[in-house]
DNA sequence: CAGTTGTTTTTAGTTATTCAAAACAACTCG
DNA sequence: CGAGTTGTTTTGAATAACTAAAAACAACTG
């Protein structure tokens, strides 16, 4: 697919979320549609590879106008910044390692309707149940060591 | 159980953990004891009623200590500050509102293990699974706009 | 009970994030 | 297609939650 598709494609999405088309938030949106889960800081850096003129400022307030929207989800593992990604609308879920903190998507739980069905619900309507595994990646399995 | 008898079993779980025996170690641990779920801040102000020269510092350096021994264990949830409870060592997880933040404790999912095997472990030595359960409490199904 | 080790106090600093006002740009409608 | 309205971005500053460092102090050891 061509670089200006790809905008299409893009600016589609945020039309079609009643949003305002804009560079930035085309940037925003095409930076994490290509990778997930960074941080606003690293997509503040990417963006401006593209657009040098945006603000860290106008990052997040994209983040979260892209979060409210529905076109992208936050997340905030314990122990670290917000992180961001564009594959919404599956309930997939995140293993993160313990050493280098890389985030990887886990696709699926086996059998998983039943297992989120919590015992004691203390009357609480639940609205969604949010998985995280905590491991060691198999490159930090070799050496500890690395960041 | 009189009011030193606690104390005495609070000082017995710091001593086994090796550490010192302190005035407001001894306060934290027992005011997690009675309650979880509480912020830093919280722990602070519930330990100054009885220590009020213990500062917010002292606290989260005994809270990070606590953590540290295995005494107690500090939840992260999305868009709060951290939360420490003295509930340890069995793997349960939780239920917050999201209108009221309120946290509670779920015992245990509906066939456990099983559903915390993830499809797909990217290579990951799994250490650890957490589960978050969102939805509304009783009292938020009722009135929403309570806080 | 003196010494050592580790804890707490006090004072500052940092990081991620949010807020507010003014400048500006996108889409609407004539 | 051009002015107006609405909403976005910039700029500059503030905040909350937490961490750091040095000095004062207290707990346990022998």
């Amino acid at each position: 697919m061509a670089a200006d598709e790809q905008q299409a494609v893009l600016e589609g999405r945020l039309r079609s979320a009643q949003l305002k088309v804009t560079a930035p938030r085309v940037a925003v949106l095409g930076v994490l549609s290509k990778r997930g889960h960074l941080d606003a800081e690293t997509v503040f850096s990417l963006v401006a590879t593209s657009l040098p003129k945006t603000s860290l400022q106008a990052v997040y307030g994209v983040l979260g106008a892209l979060v409210t929207a529905g076109l992208i989800r936050k997340i905030e593992p314990a122990a670290s910044s917000a992180l961001y990604e564009a594959r919404v609308g599956d309930n997939h879920h995140h293993v993160i390692c313990l050493n280098c903190k890389n985030v990887e998507d886990v696709d699926c739980i086996i059998g998983a309707s039943p297992c989120l069905t919590p015992s004691n619900l203390q009357g609480f309507a639940i609205q969604s149940a949010e998985i995280t595994f905590w491991g060691l990646c198999s490159k930090c399995q070799l050496s500890p060591d690395a960041s």
